[in-house]
Formats: structure tokens, sequence, C-alpha cells
DNA sequence: TTATAATATGAGTATATAGTCATATAGTCA
DNA sequence: TGACTATATGACTATATACTCATATTATAA
């Protein structure tokens, strides 16, 4: 059994894993590669509502992905640790392998 | 505005953080750090029901973050893709910072 | 064959999350 | 000041996810 001390080292982490497991998420993480952008940028990027897009990027500051500045009316969010970038090419070898697991499947069939 | 083939990417790339952004799987990817394991004794070691702890397991593999072996009566676990544990590397740094704002924080009240 | 054990899964409930619309807030500028 | 713009948020609905219990499946071994 896990002790307390892990469970909420397991619970932070789940909350930063959270804060980037959805397509829509990512999506605007991708776009802030390119360097800070406010909300309406980013909405037109990402093809969304910006009421949507503030919510999420809203988990994002509170995970603590992003973090952000005004700028008169404007929002600047941007990336905060940019190592979250490695997952990405982590994720990438996951499915690489799952293309090449696929491939296989077909030469049996 | 994103085209279809980065949308399905990022579906895909969403697919696999989900499969690791739960307390209960992070325990369950952090105990497969030493190693395949069969469901009881992940079950045991993280301190849940067999049956749920078997369909996190099924979420993960269909993630392919996982893989199977059968060995008789038992189901062996293994991580297939160790680059996961990277992604650990990076939220532990996301957490440290959060830490050093906190005590920032603390010091302006 | 029968009893037992490990695992998986269907069905149900409870909870969490995403998205939308309307509205509030705050900054800009004529 | 008043009109306008960007962003955030409350309230709601729809959907997804987690968990539990009961049951099914599969393998073992007496």
């Amino acid at each position: 059994m896990l002790n307390k001390k892990k469970q909420l080292l397991f619970e932070k982490q789940a909350q930063i894993a959270k804060a980037i497991a959805h397509p829509l998420r990512i999506a605007i993480v991708n776009y802030l590669r390119n360097g800070p952008q406010c909300v309406c940028d980013i909405a037109e990027q990402v093809g969304s509502e910006r009421s949507n897009v503030s919510r999420h990027l809203s988990v994002m500051v509170s995970a603590g992905v992003l973090e952000y500045r005004k700028d008169g009316l404007k929002v600047i969010y941007k990336l905060k640790t940019p190592c979250i970038l490695e997952f990405f090419s982590c994720v990438t070898r996951v499915l690489k392998q799952q293309a090449r697991d696929n491939e296989k499947l077909l030469k049996v069939l």
C-alpha cells in the first residue's frame, strides 16, 4: 500500500498530466512553442470559442504549465516549463511503436 | 485553424496523456519501474480493487503505454515505452517551480 | 470433473469535465 | 463620459470517466 506522501505526489503529478491531456490543450501548448500569444490568437489558431479557450488556459495555469501577463486589453499566455515539450517526443515514440505494431498485425492477417 | 491531420495527431497524443493522467495510473506506472508485475500484486501495491486496477491497466494498454503477457492464471503487465518515465522528471520540475512560487508568495504576505 | 484462483467485463451510480451562452469585468480610445 | 474590445466566469447541459458489485472467462490442480 502507498503512504500518504506518495499519494499526494501522485495526485499532483496527475493534475499536471491532466492539464495537457486534451486535444485542444495540446494544440494550445503546441502553438505556444512559437512564443507567447493572446487568447484571441490562440482561439483563432485552435478553432474554438474564446470562452472555452480561456477556461482551458486557466486549467493549465493552475497546473503550473502556463503563465500569463496582462498587456492592455490582452492577456498573453506562455509556456512556463518548456520541458513539457519533451513529453511530446516520448508520445511520438509511443505512436510510432503503435504504427509498427499495426503493421505487424496487418501482415499476419 | 488546424487541419484534419493535426487534429487527429493531437487526439492521439491526448489519448496517451490521458492514459497516465490519473493518480492510480501514475502509481501503477511508478510501480512498474521495478519490472513486470501481475494484476494482483499491482492492486495490492496501489491499494485498490483488482477489477478497478484491471480496467486502468487496459486503458494504458489501449494507449500503448503498457503491454502484457499471460503466465498461467496471471497476467503480467509491463511498461512498453519506458520513455514515459521521462515525463515524470519534467513533472517534478513543474512541481518544484510551483513550490518556489509559493515560497515567494508567502514572503510577500 | 470439480473446486479454486486470477483476471476481465457488464451494468449501474456517482462524479468530473467540456462546451455553450449570457453576462461581468477591466482596459482603450474617441 | 460612452462605445468598444478582450477576457473571465456563472449557470446550464451533455458527455466521459471512475468505481463497485456481480458475474463470466480462463487456467490450474486435486
